[in-house]
DNA sequence: ATTGACACTCCAGTCACTGGAACCTTCATG
DNA sequence: CATGAAGGTTCCAGTGACTGGAGTGTCAAT
């Protein structure tokens, strides 16, 4: 099966299946003219990456998932460990974006957005932090 | 007033200042002896980015503000124009991450997390988007 | 023989820094 | 005056996870 197909296959471009290629998440075969040829089991990691990826793990998490994946003797609280870690760096992401989504809010409210130039978003970007000094 | 002095009025590493200047955002004078000699207005610009830094603008979003900021002559539209698309875009990725957080809570849910190696978590990255192929 | 759609590798760029090496300046101390 | 510490400088490389492009090779069909 070749890339093309592998990319229609997991849904990844076939740019990225040949960057997960070269750093060995994957480790397709070889046809005799150099061409990859994705078997079954390619199709099947791809796929596991995609998802992963897709929830926001890291490709490094990635590999660390795929290992226990073939693990038969695998623990399932590794598997737990690693999500419960990356679940919880989401969980603070969507706590600062909440903040700056809240502050901006805000300040947009309380811009007029009109052709004059007074803007208490500017106002508030300029003189935060050098108030008291 | 040295870089040092500017990095901790700004709170920013030196480092930091010093990629700012190298970009063109701040343009601090020099001294005799070649060190950069920061005076109000580029204190006055680090805190500004600074501050549109933590609330997620892009580096070229703090240019075309402090372009702004320093225009007597603008319209408080344009600076709510950005404000209003950057509010957009952090509020796609609030709502990329929830889905994410929920998708991962549900999975965790699931799992044991104990020595065996039935994994939920493994299994839905396996066998989703291969079902029915 | 040629065309078109594939495939391949390698290099550069993205974004906003960050770390490190190698070097210079200034000031205080022995 | 030598030395050392603590500041400053530049330049280069690396981060993560791709992505775009150049230049080239392969294959099937016409």
């Amino acid at each position: 099966m070749n890339i093309k197909h592998a990319a229609l296959d997991s849904g990844l471009p076939v740019k990225t299946i040949r960057y997960y290629d070269e750093i060995g998440l994957i480790n397709p075969a070889r046809d005799h003219n150099g061409y990859r040829d994705f078997q079954d089991t390619d199709l099947h990691k791809l796929n596991f990456v995609a998802q992963a990826r897709s929830l926001g793990f890291t490709i490094e998490d990635c590999r660390a998932l795929l290992a226990l994946y073939e693990d038969d003797a695998r623990e399932s609280a590794d598997v737990k460990r690693i999500a419960n870690l990356h679940l919880k760096e989401i969980k603070e992401k969507i706590a600062k974006l909440n903040t700056m989504s809240d502050t901006l809010s805000h300040l947009i409210n309380e811009c007029a957005g009109d052709d004059r130039p007074d803007c208490p978003i500017l106002d508030k970007f300029g003189k935060n932090g050098l108030v008291g000094k």
